[in-house]
DNA sequence: AGCACGCCGACT
DNA sequence: GTCGGCGTGCTC
């Protein structure tokens, strides 16, 4: 009697064996999809195991109704990868399963054989410069700078079918069709790479050398060339006829990032995965990779599930980037379960970035990792002159300081662009009374309704509840009601009413919220002269602006003085991150940073001694506190109706005598300590090291799944939590 | 999470 | 008399 192992999307810790069919016993493997009958429903499970006894009482085991796969959706690398990352990051097995297939697999639809319809230019494309249509010419623009390009991949930049059928017609562009072979190393061509300065030579160097697993953190500074010691790297393992895997943050993913990877490879295969993509493109791009006919993915974090033939390399770029950590659901890390990956795969891992995530350099600096640096900017750029602006007694106009204006004035007169940075968008966090001091607080959420005053609302950020801005005060009926504090829009229209001939973008989630909208923005950036560029976190990652010679960075307090022990890591993120985006092209650019607290330590560390000291630095002060990476870390959040339930859940899982190695804090109010109605808290978890988080997580687990509070709270773990809101 | 089973209130 | 409320408990 065969009886196989299988994992079913239930939020249970446990697994269901099956009875197999006769017919299907020499078929059967892990790995493969099954449809079952599960507690009167029908369900698709995977396989796990192949087995002959069963710990549950065999006569009330129940048949597999259809083997639905001849070979396995999960081969044993991905198989494990996500056992590992369900354990781990405490999440049952059944669902990670699922999470990690595409969504047409998931509904037990077979992953057929599959083509991909290319566009790319004929020989007469490639001489155009001019055209009559002007979107006729953009796309033979946009294949000129990418190369041989996915249909799919044209029609997602927003080109018509009609544009697309009118270059065919003229014999500028042809349309041809690839099947699902092997890609071949013999296709390969390289284009000229860059000649590398000698920093970036020992980094490619070093990872050439490799064999086998080695995780390497290329720590390099803006416009040291990281790109490039990707593109070489690269260039080497598809000379060995492998495939690589390129990790980028949620933003990052540009046509410009894309067209320098395909400008580099042109006749290699190179798809792109991110949540854009439709169901089918998903179903293509991952059974191309699996079948090893495409050579190189660059994908956002669950990209890292994708299967791969012949995986050569890993790559995370901007690995400090909080977006390859998932915020439901199953709670990974993309680049902590890279490492874990590219171990297993036996081959080498890149992590890129200017600004290393504590975590990963602590790892590097104790040799973990190897550590590879570029500190010698490419081209002729100079060193940013930072500059602190003395917010104290210093009157201000929408959030700028008088010095900060002039400063812009002069500036925009040199025909240069200036960046404003703000992080909260909106016109005011909040509406005041003058006469009462009522505030636009939400009724849902322990925050305030931010004023919006283009649309004329007020708008929770948090739960999305919205309403009129009211003319009186609900409280005392006064009509002396006033936006308190500053947001984007707020920096908008006081900078339109003070420069009135130079155009100025504003660039936030408001602004960019219809499709395309972004793209516009960049292109209209792109046009030379004077122009001010205002916008949140958006504009802070990835995209190059090469006239901006000034970033004024309003709001740094925020970051200095927070609950959260990562504020001031990520503050200087950010700061070195914005900053990177001023003077890339030649001339040193100028960076204020205005705040109440000059002479704080950080803020003179870093504008002093650059993101690697304050680093550095960062990592003692976090060895005196005990915070990771010198401990492990995990939350328990808890959220319900009723507050006194929640506590009494969280407080119901303190442990009555204390266990070795384990601290437990709380329960604590979240930060924000109602959303939507529902009262937040949170356990916090610290360890001395991971296994002994682990042994005690699976303990809390099991508690947890026979508790009956828990069934009247919604809970979760977050492992590693980066956001602790 | 679903879904069935189960034991109490207002309806044709 | 029965339709249906959602509390409790199980799913190979």
């Amino acid at each position: 009697m065969k009886i196989v192992e299988v994992a079913i999307k239930v939020p249970l810790n446990r697994t269901f064996d099956y009875l197999v069919p006769e017919a299907l016993c020499t078929t059967i493997c892990s790995g493969m999809r099954v449809e079952v009958n599960f507690a009167n429903q029908k369900k698709i499970g995977i396989v796990l195991g192949v087995k002959d006894h069963s710990d549950f009482a065999i006569e009330k085991l129940k048949p597999i109704t259809t083997l639905l796969d001849t070979t396995p959706v999960f081969q044993n690398d991905i198989l494990n990868l996500l056992k590992f990352a369900s354990q781990y990051y405490c999440f049952p097995l059944g669902e990670t399963l699922q999470l990690a297939l595409p969504t047409l697999l998931r509904q037990g639809k077979s992953p057929d054989k599959t083509s991909v319809v290319y566009l790319d230019l004929t020989r007469d494309g490639q001489a155009i410069t001019t055209l009559r249509g002007a979107k006729q010419l953009a796309l033979v623009k946009q294949l000129q700078a990418s190369g041989k390009t996915p249909l799919t991949e044209i029609k997602a930049l927003g080109f018509a079918s009609a544009t697309i059928k009118a270059l065919l017609k003229q014999q500028l562009i042809h349309e041809f069709v690839e099947h699902d072979n092997c890609w071949q190393t013999a296709e390969l061509t390289i284009n000229k790479a860059l000649k590398l300065n000698p920093e970036q030579a020992i980094a490619c160097a070093a990872i050439k050398q490799n064999k086998g697993y080695q995780t390497y953190l290329l720590e390099g500074i803006t416009g040291s060339g990281k790109t490039e010691v990707y593109l070489q790297a690269l260039a080497d393992v598809l000379a060995k006829g492998k495939q690589a895997l390129v990790l980028v943050p949620e933003i990052g993913l540009t046509p410009q990032t894309v067209n320098r990877f395909r400008r580099r490879f042109p006749n290699t295969p190179i798809m792109l995965w991110h949540s854009a993509l439709t169901d089918s493109e998903r179903l293509q791009t991952w059974r191309y990779c699996e079948q090893g006919s495409c050579a190189i993915v660059i994908g956002t974090r669950s990209a890292i599930f994708t299967p791969f033939a012949q995986l050569g390399m890993i790559i995370v770029d901007e690995e400090h980037d909080s977006s390859f950590k998932q915020q439901d659901s199953l709670r990974y890390h993309a680049r902590d379960l890279a490492v874990y990956r590219a171990h297993q795969a036996k081959i080498p891992l890149i992590l890129g970035t200017a600004t290393p995530a504590l975590e990963t350099l602590h790892k590097a600096l104790n040799g973990k990792y190897q550590l590879l640096t570029l500190n010698q900017r490419a081209q002729t750029a100079t060193n940013n002159q930072y500059c602190l602006i003395d917010m104290r007694g210093q009157q201000e106009q929408a959030g700028i300081a008088q010095a900060s204006l002039a400063v812009i004035k002069q500036h925009l007169a040199k025909q240069k662009q200036v960046m404003i940075f703000l992080n909260r968008r909106g016109f005011s966090p909040t509406l005041i009374c003058h006469e009462c001091g009522w505030l636009s607080n939400c009724k849902r959420c322990s925050t305030s309704a931010t004023y919006h005053k283009g649309i004329r609302s007020l708008i929770c950020h948090h739960c999305g509840e919205h309403e009129r801005p009211p003319m009186q005060c609900p409280d005392c009926g006064s009509t002396q009601i006033f936006p308190a504090g500053k947001g984007t829009e707020q920096v908008e229209d006081f900078l339109t009413e003070q420069f009135t001939d130079i155009p100025i973008n504003r660039i936030d989630r408001d602004t960019t919220r219809r499709k395309g909208s972004l793209e516009e923005a960049l292109e209209e950036i792109n046009t030379p002269g004077a122009r001010i560029l205002i916008g949140t976190q958006m504009l802070a990652k990835g995209h190059h602006f090469p006239d901006v010679s000034l970033v004024v960075i309003l709001d740094v307090d925020s970051g200095l003085y927070s609950f959260d022990f990562r504020a001031t890591e990520h503050l200087a993120q950010l700061i070195t991150q914005v900053s990177g985006r001023a003077g890339r092209s030649g001339e040193a650019g100028v960076v204020l940073l205005q705040t109440h607290f000059p002479e704080h330590p950080l803020l003179q560390d870093l504008i002093n001694n650059g993101y690697q000291d304050f680093a550095r630095f960062a990592l003692t002060e976090r060895q005196l506190t005990s915070f990771p990476p010198f401990s492990q870390l995990a939350l328990i959040r808890a959220q319900a109706h009723d507050a006194k339930l929640v506590q009494a859940f969280l407080n119901d899982l303190i442990p009555k005598t204390p266990i070795a190695g384990i601290e437990l804090l709380g329960p604590l109010p979240a930060p924000l300590e109602k959303i939507a109605g529902q009262y937040r808290y949170q356990l916090h978890l610290q360890a001395q090291n991971r296994s002994q988080l682990h042994q005690y997580l699976v303990q809390l687990v099991e508690y947890l799944n026979s508790s009956k509070l828990a069934a009247k709270v919604r809970w979760h773990i977050d492992v590693d939590p980066i956001d602790m809101n």
